[in-house]
DNA sequence: CCGTCATATATCGGACCGATATACTAGGGC
DNA sequence: GCCCTAGTATATCGGTCCGATATATGACGG
C-alpha cells in the first residue's frame, strides 16, 4: 500500500492539506494500522495532482504560507476502487521493545520492568481512546470492525504484560545472581 | 534497530551466512516481530566486518559459490551490548487487510469474507507454531516472554475476528441492498 | 522578550525493500 | 533422459520511504 494509494484513501473521507493527512497517520484512526511521512506524502499528492487524480486549491493566508487543500477527483476514486482491489501484503511488524525483550540478558531487569511498564501504560490510553472513538461516533461497519479489532489486541497484550511481568523479572533476577556467582 | 545490529544478534545464538540470517527473519522466532531483507544484510555484514564487529570464514564448496560464514567477535558483543541501551522506538504496524476492512465500502462482502477467513487461518497457524516452540525447547525467560505474548495476541485477534466476522457481513449486505435502490 | 509549540510547505541523505541476476544441486513429473 | 521447480548462496540496483532539517509565522506561557 504506497503513500499514494494512501492519501487518495485519505482524501475520499474528506479534503485535507499534506500537513493534515499527516496529523490522520500520526494521530488519527489510521494510525494504529498505516504510517506515512511528510517526506513521502508531499511528493505523493504533487504527483496525483499531475495524474489528475486530485485537485488543488491555493487558499491564501496572511503571513503563513499557502495553504494547499487537495480534493479527490472522479478518477482519483477510480484509482482508490482500483488499488483496493489488490490482495493485501502480509502484516508487517517491526517491535524494538519486542526485540529488547528477548535480548532480555543484555539488560538490567530494572530497565525491563520500565519498559513493560510503559508499554501497560501506553496500550491502556490507545485501548481507552478507540473505546472513545466508538462512543462519539457511529462509522461504517468496516471502522466499527477495525476499532473492535484494535481494542481488544491493545486489551490482550496489556493484559498479558501485566500477568507474567513480575514472573519474568523474578527469572531475571535469579538468572542475574546465578551469573554473578 | 537497524539492520546491522538486527544481525549480530542472530549472530550472537550462532554462526550463520547471510542467507541463514535472512530465513530466520523470514521464518524463525524474530520473524514476528522484525524483519530484514537480503538487501540490507549482505552489505550490512561487509560493514560490520570492515568494523571488526564480525569475522568471515569463507567455506570452498563444490560446485556451489562459496558460502561465508560470519561469527561476532568480542567487540562485535559489545556494540550489541551498546545498541541495546538505546530507548526502544514505538512499534511500527502495517497492515494492508486493516485498510481494505477499514475501507469495505470499497469491496464485495464476498472478498472481505474472504480476507478474514484467510487471516483466521494464517492466525491459527501462527499460533500452533508459536506453542509448539515452547514445547520443543526451553529458552531463556525473555524468550518465553514474547512468545507468550505472540500467541496470546494471534490467539485475541483470531477469536475477534471469529465473533464479528457474521456480524460485519450482514451490515455490509444490507448496505449493499441501501445502495442498490 | 524569549522559548516552545503548532501550522504549513518542501527537500535531502541515507536506509531499506523487492526484484533481479548468477550459479549450482536435488528431486519430481513426463 | 530431460525439463521445470524449489532450494542454497551470493550480490547489486532502482525506487520508495523515513527522519531530520530548513523556512516562515502566530500564539501562548514564563
Amino acid at each position: 500500500m504506497d503513500v499514494k494509494t494512501l492519501c487518495l484513501a485519505v482524501l475520499s473521507r474528506r479534503d485535507a492539506t499534506g500537513y493534515e493527512i499527516r496529523k490522520q497517520f500520526a494521530e488519527g484512526p489510521f494510525a494504529h494500522f498505516q504510517k506515512a511521512s511528510l517526506g513521502a506524502i508531499y511528493p505523493a499528492l504533487t504527483r496525483a495532482a499531475e495524474e489528475g487524480l486530485v485537485t488543488v486549491t491555493e487558499e491564501a493566508q496572511d503571513g503563513r504560507p499557502d495553504k494547499k487543500v487537495y480534493s479527490l477527483t472522479e478518477a482519483g476514486e477510480t484509482a482508490l476502487r482500483r488499488a483496493c482491489e489488490i490482495d493485501p501484503e502480509p502484516d508487517q511488524v517491526r517491535s524494538d521493545l519486542l526485540f529488547l525483550i528477548f535480548f532480555a540478558n543484555y539488560q538490567t531487569p530494572e530497565k525491563i520492568a520500565r519498559l513493560i511498564d510503559g508499554r501497560i501504560a501506553f496500550y491502556e490510553t490507545q485501548q481507552r481512546e478507540l473505546d472513545e472513538l466508538s462512543a462519539n461516533c457511529v462509522a461504517g461497519p468496516g471502522r466499527e470492525f477495525v476499532r473492535g479489532l484494535g481494542s481488544t489486541i491493545y486489551c490482550a497484550a496489556a493484559d498479558y504484560m501485566r500477568a507474567n511481568r513480575d514472573d519474568l523479572l523474578a527469572k531475571l533476577d535469579s538468572e542475574e545472581r546465578l551469573a554473578a556467582e
